[in-house]
DNA sequence: AATTTCATGTAACCAGTTACATGATTCA
DNA sequence: TGAATCATGTAACTGGTTACATGAAATT
């Protein structure tokens, strides 16, 4: 039990956007499809069951607003429980597997970092992110490498898509260090 | 009708696979567990379940080799009907929410593009990608200067990665279009 | 008065994950 | 002979999609 599962993408999301401060399903809603955060479902079939998930779990906690009136609203809000599992899941290692199949959620957890673990943490992750994707890289690359010599262009070609990406990556999480250095004493 | 849903990812790929030879589900497995091609699935329980639904729907054919053997193999290989529906998938425009949410189909549909399109068409497909990519650009441009503005650094930090991705992508793309029409005389 | 936006939810469906089950064949 | 690999599949579970449903509040 000592690593609990980590997150869905979109429980994920969640707990961070809650963390902030508290939020509607709405509010939620709004977030995911029309912010750049909105690689995400945006749909009420995906947030309110989610929502409900994470209530039953203890990990959100929903306070209804203007129960008086016509038209309440339920806000949810982080519990400390929440917050632990937060903590946990950004926290957690990187590992090969969330290299290749989970970047996305690697870069929600650098989001929502700053905010919950601190300058300090954020910088540890940038490096270690930079040093896993640097570990997959030649992989990579020696396929590439195999494909061009085989002639097999347009396979190679499609290979080197990824080299892109994953070059992107370590470009990204070098400069991110940059700016978060030199940025200290802000925010 | 005009266009048919398009295919999810894990059928794409089933799909231009087979195109290339017939295979077997765990022709299939191994091919998506040991090759870059590996951002899928490569579990019985999703493979095997794929296939049938494509057989159902006529676009893949299993012949069981060895039906006297004790152990008998079924491989699969494309139908007419599935050869249209791989080429007409191949063809289908790319549009905003592909760019936005599907990436990974669009470079698996370059992948197979080659072979069942041809040089030509794969070189228009290339445009197209790059330009799309190009007008997403600047939506996140904004977005990560107005965050910068405001001070919001580590948010600003967080969507630059989005922007990196995307240049890569645009990258990417010039630089295969150049590879691919200076080996015009391959493969 | 009509439309849009706010706001919450459900139900049917679909597809993928994990884990299980089975058994043949090949190799050490 | 025991382990690894070949080979195919199923079952329960999970979570996301699409579409539906409802109705209040705000805007035009």
């Amino acid at each position: 039990m000592q690593s609990p599962k980590p997150e869905s993408v979109l429980s994920l999301a969640i707990l961070g956007l809650v963390s902030q401060h508290p939020r509607s399903g709405y509010d939620l809603r709004k977030t995911f499809a029309t912010t750049p955060m909105g690689h995400f479902s945006s749909s009420p079939g995906a947030i309110y069951p989610a929502l409900k998930r994470l209530e039953e779990r203890g990990l959100v906690e929903g306070k209804t607003e203007g129960a008086d009136t016509l038209k309440p609203k339920r806000v949810f809000g982080l519990t400390d429980d929440g917050l632990e599992t937060l903590r946990a899941e950004l926290r957690r290692p990187i590992g090969r597997d969330d290299v290749i199949w989970h970047v996305e959620a690697l870069v929600l957890r650098f989001a929502f970092m700053g905010d919950v673990l601190g300058r300090p943490a954020t910088l540890e992750f940038l490096g270690a992110f930079r040093d896993r994707m640097a570990d997959y890289l030649p992989t990579l690359e020696q396929t590439a490498q195999e494909l061009k010599d085989e002639g097999r262009t347009h396979a190679a070609v499609a290979v080197s898509h990824g080299l892109e990406q994953y070059r992107a990556h370590i470009r990204w999480a070098t400069a991110a260090t940059q700016t978060l250095s030199q940025d200290a004493d802000r925010e």
